[in-house]
Formats: C-alpha cells, sequence, structure tokens
DNA sequence: CCCGTTATTTACCGTAACGCGAAAAAGTCA
DNA sequence: TGACTTTTTCGCGTTACGGTAAATAACGGG
C-alpha cells in the first residue's frame, strides 16, 4: 500500500489498540524503506497525483518473519487512573467518581461497539480462514477486556460510593466466581 | 522522600503497571523541583551519606489535586501479540503457540501473585481506610486483568491448534456467559 | 487563468518518556 | 589502601510521538 492508503485504513485494522498519523505512518516507512525492508514504486493515477505503493522486499519478509517468532512483551496497564487510586486520600472523591462514570460509559460503549463488529464479520461466530482466525481472537481479547474494565468501573464506584470498610467479602466472592 | 528512598520504594507500591529506574526517578524530581511542586532539604545523616528529601510545596500540593481532578484517558492495550494475530496468516503458527503458553503461565503467575498479596495486606478483604480502598482497587483489577488475559491466552491456544472455523458458537456463548 | 478542493507526500519543528553507562561524592569496613 | 554501600548527577542516546505547514499534482468552476 501508499502512505496515504495505509493512514486512510489504519483506524478500521488495528487502529483500536494502536493509533498513528499519516506523519508517523510516512516516517516509519521511511525509515522501513531505509533498512531495506520495502521498496516503493511508483505506480501512475490519471485524475489523481502519483502515488508511491510499498512492497515487502525478501528481506523485509524475512525480519517481519523473525520478528513473528520473538515472544512478545506482555505490556503494562499504565493506566493514570490507577496511579490515583493508589493514592486516593490525596484526590477529592467526586471528581473521581466522575471520571469513573466516565469511564464505565466508555468502556460499555466500546464494548458495543466491538460486539457490533463481531455480528458484522463474523455472524456465525466462526472463522474461516487463518487470517480471520486472528483478527477474531483480536476482537474476544477486546470484547473481554471492556467488559472487565466496565465491571471493575461498577466495583470501584461503589467501594468509593461507600465509607470504607463496606466493599465486604460477600463481592470479593461474587468477583472471584463471576 | 530522597530519590533514593522513592527508587527503593517503588517497585513495591505502584510498581506493578508503572516502572522507573533510578535515573529516571532523579529527572522527574530535578523537573517537580524546577517548576516549584517540589522542594529538596538535605538531611544529614551518619554513617551514610546525607540525603536530599523532597516534600510538596503548597503550590504542588494544589497542582496535584488539579491533576487528581482531570479524567483520566483510557489507555490503549498496545500488545504486539495482538499485531502478530491481526497478520496471523504471515506468521508461522509454532512460535506463537509457545508465545501464547508463555504468556498464559506469565499471566497465571501474575494473578497468584496479586492473589497472594491481596490475601497478606486484606486478609478479610475489607479495605478499613480510603488509602486502603484505593489499593484494594488497584489490587482487584489487576487480578482481574490477569485472569482475563490468561482465559484469553487458553481460548487463543485452542483456536489456533484447531484448523480455521472450529471456533464455535459454542465457545462464543460459553465466553458471553463466562 | 486563477482558485479552491482533493489526493499524496515531505519537511521541520518540537515533546515526553525513557535506557545506558558512567562517575562523582561521601561514608564504612577490612 | 582498596572494596563496597549510599546517594546523587551527567551526558549521551533512542522510540514514539504531535503540530504545522508546505510542496506537489490533478481536477473542476467561475
Amino acid at each position: 500500500m501508499s502512505g496515504y492508503e495505509l493512514a486512510k485504513t489504519f483506524d478500521s485494522s488495528i487502529g483500536f489498540f494502536w493509533k498513528a498519523d499519516h506523519q508517523q505512518i510516512y516516517r516509519e516507512l521511511s525509515k522501513l524503506r531505509d533498512r531495506g525492508h520495502i521498496e516503493g514504486h511508483e505506480v501512475v493515477q490519471s485524475g489523481k497525483p502519483n502515488k508511491l505503493v510499498y512492497t515487502l522486499t525478501a528481506d523485509g519478509r524475512a525480519a517481519l518473519r523473525h520478528w513473528g517468532a520473538r515472544p512478545s512483551t506482555p505490556p503494562m496497564i499504565k493506566d493514570d487512573l490507577l496511579v490515583r487510586l493508589c493514592a486516593l486520600d490525596s484526590f477529592d472523591v467526586e471528581p473521581l467518581r466522575a471520571d469513573l462514570m466516565a469511564r464505565l460509559e466508555h468502556h460499555r460503549d466500546r464494548f458495543a461497539h466491538y460486539e457490533r463488529i463481531l455480528n458484522k464479520l463474523f455472524p456465525d461466530g466462526v472463522a474461516t480462514t487463518v487470517a480471520d482466525t486472528g483478527k477474531l481472537l483480536g476482537l474476544r481479547i477486546g470484547l473481554r477486556h471492556e467488559r472487565m474494565v466496565a465491571e471493575w468501573c461498577e466495583e470501584a464506584l461503589s467501594a468509593i460510593s461507600k465509607p470504607p470498610g463496606v466493599l465486604l467479602l460477600e463481592d470479593c466472592r461474587r468477583e472471584n466466581n463471576g
């Protein structure tokens, strides 16, 4: 693809867990070209300026496979909300509650959104190709994640609404089985 | 605290979702001091070099409260494993399966670790102070997260082990209720 | 023919957040 | 003296970004 096409289709592919504007895409393409991983070939167009379509070189494909065989690094959570919770007594509760409610809505929205995509792409819940299996699994962890965080937001809201000490064993047991 | 003390205690406090080595801590302390948010006072010690203990200024405390009232930004997942899944057909399956198994073990370990901390800090599952409530909630989302990812790893392993198309409605239903 | 619009790429500026390797300074103990 | 701990600092680099703008190239309307 060309940089322009990548920029346009980025959001609808891996855009849910990775953001990149067009500048960064062009930058990364330049880096890859400099390293010999990709090659750009001009494609003449009528009615529009020509575009520079990049394709993997043999070297690039090898590097890709090599990268694909590397162990992944489990990412950190890195949510500033968690830092706030770590020092909960240093902050006002009300804005935090508002934030938690906004977050709850946000994660519910994302969950619904992923669900729509899932129903659209995999109405039977079945992936027929290897590529589809990967995309389906990506959707699955997205769904799980949003549902998990949304549930946690509810728990957090009820915990900070009551005076401390009212988060009881009962809640724990419900959570540990849920 | 002093930079040295912060560096030592960082891992056992918010260290699970935020990493910082001592250099970065000193750097951030310098920034905060330059902005007037903290003040350093030398504390004489016997048997060791003196230390520079930093304390919040009134300005710093105000800035902290202001920061605490800001809406949080929901972080992206940003797991390179997900990128691999998005282009699953471009990679070899075996290293990916190995990676998934390592990840499964990793997240199970973290889950067990959080559970131990939870049982140690909150043997009754009850937080008695506001500060404890925050820490408990942090542990809770950590537990939820590790359990969720571990379950997803199992699902992913079974999905990539079978030929495509065998990830059935049955699995979906189990997940959507689980 | 100028002008505005879309498509496509590039240049140049900056920032935050980090890692690495080293070393300085101050003290202890063998 | 030399090795080791404690505490702080310096100077180098990188990755991964964001913003603003401009440079092309082609189209169509007035």
